[in-house]
DNA sequence: TTAGCGTGGGAAAGCGCATTCCCATTGCAA
DNA sequence: TTGCAATGGGAATGCGCTTTCCCACGCTAA
């Protein structure tokens, strides 16, 4: 990667580099118009593009910014990640991306990386978690994180503080009130579902999913209900399949029509594929809930019903765009939570 | 963004700059083990993260691989991403991401900025169009991608060439069999429809849409049959809704069954979604095939017939990653192209 | 014993740029 | 005409690091 340098277009100029300088990558001081006319020429002549690198080693700021996400194909993060990409466009910078699998030491290591490309701040998407083989990784990405702060970093939080950080400048957690959204998704179930209820939970110690679990259970009690039972599984499509196998043959024999609330989408959407060569019907047989109302499976038959999360907002808002209104989500039932008098339409 | 520097350690440490450098940044000469462990030691005490800018510099070579898409929330791209990063991650590079809506000039600045940030190599995916009103466009990304090369860039290009770039150092396109899998498909479903068949394909000009329109053409031809209409819309959901619509009258009306494809998966849905509440049925009162396999998409029900293709190795290839194997698609028959006998199954 | 060699640490020269300080020039008021 | 401030270009320094070159040292072979 040679590319012509700003002294050779100075050269060119015949001007000195500090004049160079100032007349390509705006500076405070502007030379006069002849001049600048003169170092604009020679720059294009030459096809001069500024180095990058060169320009953030001289005044110590990078114009990056570091986003961490589980996996980058997966609809829930790659909303955010295109919010935190318009924010960092608006913003005038770059974003530097890490996809870690959810695993806490590769998110140190990322967090590293960005801290080594002196990144100006970074965007860590995914649920964190507080399970004790996570207890290590947590406290180390916890330490990697307060250094990258104590040295001027900034970082966005997605949903939780991680576990175990310290530092109070320059951490910044956006907020997702899962629980409540959870609590009314309950209420609004419990209006029209008179039979048992069902989690599709995660694995214990994800926050997100705990979150979600607790509010729908509080929704529930808050209406009267019995406690949901809870299955746990995978927090992905293949747990919400596994566990939809798990289960035709209890909907199958059972009387009661069952609700089922699995804490996101694809697990929703995994439980029903499980479901569909088994029989069971949505919402004739058994009736679904989602959360996060992922863009890419608002298409699906039956429609799901959920939570719509302002994902793209949400990256926006961890990528510190002060625009950006809070994050409020709206439960929307649809098609896979009617119930049969309803579904006849 | 201050941190402790090298010369810090150095210091700390009581070796010089150059030593501390080869022990800690990975050189060929080797210090002694007892000054290695010395300068490790004071590098450990003072939190020392090396500044990545600053190294570039030094050696210029970034560790950077640009990935420029139209929009990172799109599955299509985002499968690709995940192979970029996948690649960039073994080979121990970052990723930086760009989305442009697949605006010409957008990608021109991308290539800039990575160019100014010295990416080591840059991705573009992203269907190329040869539209009159990109031309210009399409000629300054041209001339910077040329640019970009001639100073030692690589460039990976999804689908097709750049349109006008001439540099031929440096340029590697991954070339995805548009034209030859989409005859494939129009065989195979030629072989099972006796009715007509309708293209609804994106804006004339965009290279991965036509080429799939010309492919599908040229399997009907070859199997004898007609050539398809083509309805041109937005190459996205929205333009398969809008077409959905246009469409539902006219396959009401009409005796025969009309074979729809698509010339992308999400296309597809929009049609789908656009025909279902006018109480057109698939497959029963006309049939669907979309091309990609996107993921999120597969448990759509109908299922949709499409054709497979390996995005993530796309992406991996598009990086430069020797070890995966060459690009080839794969006729997927679902149930959206199935012929009403089948369907009683 | 000494010339010759390999080993390994250090000094210093950049990498490409921003920026501070300095100086020459100009314009204006006194 | 002289004095001063304001204007604007240039030299030089440093950002944090890699790498080349140099040199001192200890070793072996003659």
């Amino acid at each position: 990667m040679a590319a012509s340098t700003l002294s050779e277009v100075a050269r060119l100029a015949g001007v000195s580099l500090a004049t160079a300088s100032r007349v390509l990558n705006g500076s405070s001081r502007k030379p006069a118009e002849d001049i600048a006319e003169r170092v604009r020429e020679a720059a294009d002549k030459l096809g001069y593009v500024p180095n990058a690198q060169a320009q953030a080693l001289a005044k110590s700021s990078s114009g990056l910014i570091g986003l961490i996400v589980h996996d980058i194909a997966d609809p829930y993060f790659s909303a955010i990640a295109r919010g935190v990409q318009e924010a960092a466009r608006q913003q005038n910078r770059m974003v530097l991306l890490a996809s870690t699998s959810g695993a806490a030491s590769d998110e140190r290591e990322a967090v590293a990386a960005f801290a080594a490309r002196r990144a100006d701040s970074i965007v860590i998407a995914g649920s964190r978690s507080v399970r004790a083989e996570d207890q290590q990784g947590n406290a180390e990405l916890a330490a990697e994180l307060d250094r990258y702060c104590r040295n001027g970093g900034h970082v966005g939080v997605v949903g939780h503080p991680i576990v175990g950080a310290s530092a109070s400048e320059g951490y910044h957690v956006v907020k997702v009130p899962n629980e409540e959204l959870a609590a009314g998704l309950a209420a609004e179930l419990a209006a029209s579902h008179d039979g048992p209820f069902l989690i599709i939970a995660g694995p214990e110690g994800l926050y997100t999913s705990d979150d979600r679990v607790r509010g729908f259970q509080r929704g529930l009690a808050d209406a009267g209900r019995t406690p949901a039972e809870v299955i746990r599984t995978g927090f992905n499509r293949a747990g919400g399949y596994d566990a939809g196998l798990a289960l035709a043959e209890r909907i199958k024999s059972s009387e009661e029509r069952l609700c089922i609330f699995a804490v996101n989408d694809v697990m929703a959407i995994g439980v029903t594929a499980a479901l569909r060569p088994e029989g069971v019907w949505i919402p004739r047989d058994a009736t679904i809930a989602g959360f996060d109302d992922i863009e890419t499976l608002r298409d699906f038959r039956p429609a799901l019903s959920t939570v719509h999360l302002p994902l793209e907002d949400i990256g926006r808002l961890a990528a510190g765009d002060p625009d950006t209104p809070p994050v409020s989500g709206v439960v929307k039932l649809r098609r896979s939570t009617e119930t049969p008098a309803e579904s006849q339409i």
